[in-house]
DNA sequence: CGTAGATTGATGCATGTGCATCTATATCTG
DNA sequence: CAGATATAGATGCACATGCATCAATCTACG
């Protein structure tokens, strides 16, 4: 019988982390969303499709950058694309597919939203840190993995 | 004008936390419905519900406890009471309120649980953390707030 | 070339969540 | 004590998500 494994100490970091990332999570989009603002997985989006500028980028790929389902990317671009924030081609190269492209209203929707995303990250997470706990806590997060 | 607030090492930082903490959780809980078990909302109810003991605890006490919309709790509470790991009884002293009681099955289902939960935590998370740094992230996840 | 299997993306259906609201009881104020 | 207000909990309705599956196309292999 091996011992139980992950420590004690390695237990409440992990319980911190679940806990205290859904509950700064919530903060952050509260202040979002008290602004009238959609919820981050659009700013996520479309902050990606801005990255790659007017080539597009192809659903499967922003699914697997944004590691969500591949019905819920599906769904989410859909609304994205009623909202007029995002336009859906048809892929020159691949006849099963698509290539969504970034619309002047998603750009505008991603300044207007960026000035109380970083207030409220502010507010709620960097402020809390120094500059120095935040670079620890940022490159012990990136050991968790691959993400 | 003032400065955008929070560092680049911050925003980092912070989108680390989000993303992380979300991809580990996902796994995590993968495991758990892999091996035939509920989501960990089952888990964490119960075992706040076991550690009370017999005196039950009230819905918005757990709530509270557990960062969960009151709406969530009371449908999370219908689920555990149908599936039968607790049991609902009137509250004594508050006409309005609800005592919920952890059963036989609801430990039972706690104690299954807890060999796969456990593991999963250690190949998602602990095991990528030395004893030392997993010591360092729980005390910054500590900083970031009252959860 | 032609078929088998893999991949992209959409969707019907059941379940979960958010929001607003409702009921019932408790508490506070005069 | 009466009435106003606050709190505990449930619920109808809209919307989001998970799961399974489907259609269409691409790729690989004979």
């Amino acid at each position: 019988m091996t011992e139980p494994l992950p420590s004690d100490v390695a237990i409440t970091a992990w319980a911190r982390l679940v806990r205290q990332g859904q509950r700064v999570l919530a903060l952050v989009e509260g202040d979002l969303k008290a602004a009238g603002f959609p919820p981050l997985a659009w700013y996520d989006a479309l902050l990606e499709l801005r990255r790659v500028g007017d080539k597009g980028l192809r659903p499967y790929r922003l699914q697997r950058e944004m590691l969500l389902a591949q019905y819920n990317m599906s769904r989410l671009l859909d609304r994205l694309v009623r909202a007029g924030h995002v336009e859906r081609l048809p892929s020159a190269e691949d006849g099963r597919g698509t290539l969504m492209r970034i619309s002047a209203s998603g750009r505008e929707l991603l300044d207007r939203m960026w000035p109380v995303y970083r207030a409220a990250i502010d507010r709620h997470f960097a402020s809390r840190l120094s500059e120095t706990e935040a670079a620890t806590l940022s490159r012990l997060l990136a050991r968790l993995g691959d993400g």
